[in-house]
DNA sequence: ATGACTTAAAAATTAAGA
C-alpha cells in the first residue's frame, strides 16, 4: 500500500496535478493540507472517476483536511478529541479514517505566525492536545498501524531549514516547537527519514525568492507512524518534481511537495 | 533553464501562508 501526504494549497487550483499524480506515483491514499475549500466545493468527481472515495473537512477558504483512498475508507472522524479552537472558532486542521487497515490521519498544525502572535501559543496547544489524544490511540491498541501526517509547520532540526540565520526571529524552528514535535516522535517515529537523509532535504520551499530553483526549502511534512505501522514501511520518498513549474497552460505547483512512504 | 509568489474572497485590496 502507497501512503502519501500533500499540501495541496487549494484543491480547486490543482486538481488535475494532484489526480495526475495519484495515477503516475500509483497511490492508494492520499492525505491532504490546505484545500482551501468547504465540503460543497472540494471537487470530489475527478477522484471518484479513478476509484477513490474523499472524506473532506472544509469550512471556508482556509485550511482544509481529506483523505482520498482507493483501499476503503472507514470511521471517519471530524477534528481529533480535545482539539483546540482558535478564538472559539473551531478549524478544519484533522480528519481521521481507516484506509485499507491504516488508521490515517491527515493533520494541518496551525502556522504561529510569529513568535509573539496568539497563533503562536495556540500553535503549541494544538500540539501538545494531539501528542495527548493520539498517545491514547497508540496505547488503547498498541497493535494499530496509525499513521500521523501532514503540515507539522515545524522544522525539527537545523538541518531541516536552508540557512538557521534567516529564520533567527520566526516561528517553525524556536526550541518550544520542536520540543512540543519531539514529544509526538518519542510515540510515532518519522518513518520517512531513514530513506531520505539530510540535509538539504526538504518538502517546502517559498514561492518567492526562487526558493525551489535554488533548492533553499524547509522539511515541515512528516509522515509519523505507530511501531505497528513503522514496522511495515518498505520505503519512504518526497515527490520533489511535483514541486516543479508545470508546462505552459498547466496549473501552477504548490508550494509543497508530496510525501510518500509504502507498505 | 524549473526562474523573481500564490490563493480566495471580492471587486481594490486584504488575510494568510512559513
Amino acid at each position: 500500500m502507497r501512503l502519501a501526504t500533500w499540501n495541496v494549497n487549494s484543491i480547486r487550483s490543482r486538481i488535475d496535478r494532484v489526480t495526475g499524480w495519484l495515477e503516475r506515483a500509483d497511490v492508494d491514499v492520499l492525505a491532504m493540507q490546505e484545500t482551501k475549500c468547504t465540503d460543497e466545493q472540494f471537487p470530489t468527481m475527478p477522484f471518484a472517476a479513478l476509484g477513490y472515495e474523499v472524506a473532506h473537512v472544509g469550512h471556508n477558504q482556509w485550511n482544509g483536511v481529506a483523505i482520498a483512498s482507493r483501499v476503503g475508507l472507514d470511521d471517519v472522524q471530524l477534528g481529533f478529541d480535545g482539539q483546540p479552537a482558535f478564538n472559539d472558532v473551531d478549524e478544519a486542521r484533522a480528519i481521521g479514517a481507516t484506509c485499507g487497515g491504516v488508521r490515517v490521519w491527515s493533520l494541518y498544525v496551525p502556522n504561529g505566525r510569529t513568535v509573539q502572535d496568539p497563533h503562536y501559543a495556540y500553535k503549541l496547544e494544538w500540539l501538545a492536545a494531539l501528542r495527548n489524544t493520539a498517545t491514547g490511540w497508540r496505547d488503547t491498541d498498541p497493535a494499530a498501524p496509525i499513521a500521523l501526517v501532514g503540515d507539522w509547520n515545524i522544522a525539527p532540526t537545523d538541518d531541516d531549514v536552508w540557512d538557521m540565520a534567516v529564520f533567527t526571529h520566526s516561528t517553525h524552528v524556536t526550541a518550544p516547537e520542536r520540543a512540543a514535535f519531539r514529544a509526538i516522535e518519542e510515540r510515532f517515529a518519522d518513518v520517512v527519514r531513514p530513506f531520505t537523509p539530510g540535509p538539504g532535504v526538504y518538502t517546502y520551499w517559498d514561492y518567492t525568492q526562487l526558493r525551489f530553483p535554488k533548492r533553499q526549502g524547509m522539511r515541515i511534512d512528516f509522515i509519523l507512524g505507530s511501531p505497528a505501522l513503522e514496522a511495515r514501511v518498505t520505503h519512504g520518498e518526497i515527490a520533489r518534481d511535483e514541486r516543479k513549474p508545470g508546462k505552459k497552460g498547466t496549473p501552477a505547483p504548490s508550494d509543497h511537495a508530496p510525501v510518500f512512504v509504502d507498505l
